[in-house]
DNA sequence: AAGGCGGTCAACCGCCGGGAT
DNA sequence: CATCCCGGCGGTTGACCGCCT
């Protein structure tokens, strides 16, 4: 059973606002407050769900709103944030004197998101993505093509052995996406192997990475002034690539810096990799033209024609 | 001129957490 | 403790607009 709709569809008006509307529910915000929104629209003589009246109210028509652009400071802070919060958006609205999630949102999906990855940094990690591709290239190990298999080999086939449940912070649900691949020998090839490197080990927990906000915000972070060095100052205050040194607990090493999780995972296993011998054995079947197909360059990483 | 296409952004949807009962 | 209700949030959609062919 899902939940019962919040207003009663048939008799609610849909789409875009009215000046009419917007009228009416300034005056009734100005003279009434906000309170509860289930109600407002039935005394403010509006044919609106609530929860439309309240998106309407918070990111049009309140009062101390800006609607001009974003400008360079801004769009600064709203990479360092989401650097460290991921896409909490709210929270790095908070931030922005006049800016509404869904500005910050918005901005970020159709302008700043764009500009890093023009900029060479991944928007996800705020990592290089030279760098990322290096480490998926590391990692994504595909096994022999059957006998009768072409020379394409869907990338589903893949196997996930640290594709592991975790506890990821909101702000990192979309790091999620990151496959991270190996091969069944890793698992036994390894002294440990009845441990397995687990996300959770290498994330933040929210509380960190809302300290470290208020650091930033405290003026403790230094940022390097345009967008694109300050997608690398985002990796900066994520921790650079060798932070997660020292690899997971199943190797013995020290959990990685909290603050770049996904980084420091990927380390980890690579440094697992090491200490097994398995990089090698890697590496033989990355020397292994067969598990490759075509010359492109996602062929040669093996994800497809 | 018209159709295709991509970018932008307001608005919707569904889930979640917290407070009230 | 369990359930309900509400507000808040993030992801997604779709309308609109301008540019290009």
């Amino acid at each position: 059973m899902g939940r019962l709709p919040c207003c009663d569809k048939a008799n609610v008006k849909k789409g875009p606002w009215t000046p009419e509307e917007d009228a009416k529910l300034l005056a009734f915000t100005s003279t009434h407050g906000t309170g509860s929104w289930t109600t407002v629209p039935q005394r403010a003589g509006l044919k609106r769900c609530g929860k439309s009246c309240r998106l309407r109210y918070t990111n049009y028509l309140r009062p101390n709103l800006k609607h001009e652009n974003f400008t360079q400071e801004e769009e600064e802070l709203i990479v360092t944030l989401h650097a460290m919060l991921g896409s909490r958006w709210s929270l790095i609205a908070n931030q922005l004197p006049g800016r509404t999630d869904n500005d910050v949102k918005n901005y970020w999906n159709t302008k700043l998101s764009k500009k890093l990855r023009q900029s060479g940094i991944d928007p996800i990690t705020h990592r290089p993505i030279a760098d990322l591709m290096n480490s998926i290239g590391a990692l994504a190990i595909r096994p022999p093509p059957p006998p009768n298999a072409t020379s394409c080999l869907p990338a589903p086939a893949l196997p996930l052995l640290h594709d592991a449940p975790y506890h990821a912070a909101p702000g990192m649900r979309q790091q999620q996406q990151v496959v991270v691949a190996r091969i069944d020998a890793d698992a036994r090839a390894s002294p440990d192997h009845g441990q397995q490197l687990k996300w959770s080990d290498f994330l933040a927990n929210d509380d960190a990475a809302a300290a470290e906000a208020q650091q930033v915000l405290a003026g403790q972070y230094h940022h390097h002034g345009a967008v694109a060095a300050t997608g690398g100052g985002g990796a900066q205050a994520a921790g650079s690539s060798s932070t997660g040194g020292g690899g997971g607990r199943a190797c013995g090493g020290g959990v990685g810096g909290g603050d770049d999780g996904a980084a420091a995972f990927i380390d980890a296993i690579l440094e697992c990799d090491k200490e097994t011998g398995v990089d090698q054995l890697i590496a033989e079947l990355l020397a292994e033209p067969s598990y490759y197909a075509g010359s492109s360059s996602s062929s040669e990483m093996g994800w497809g024609c």
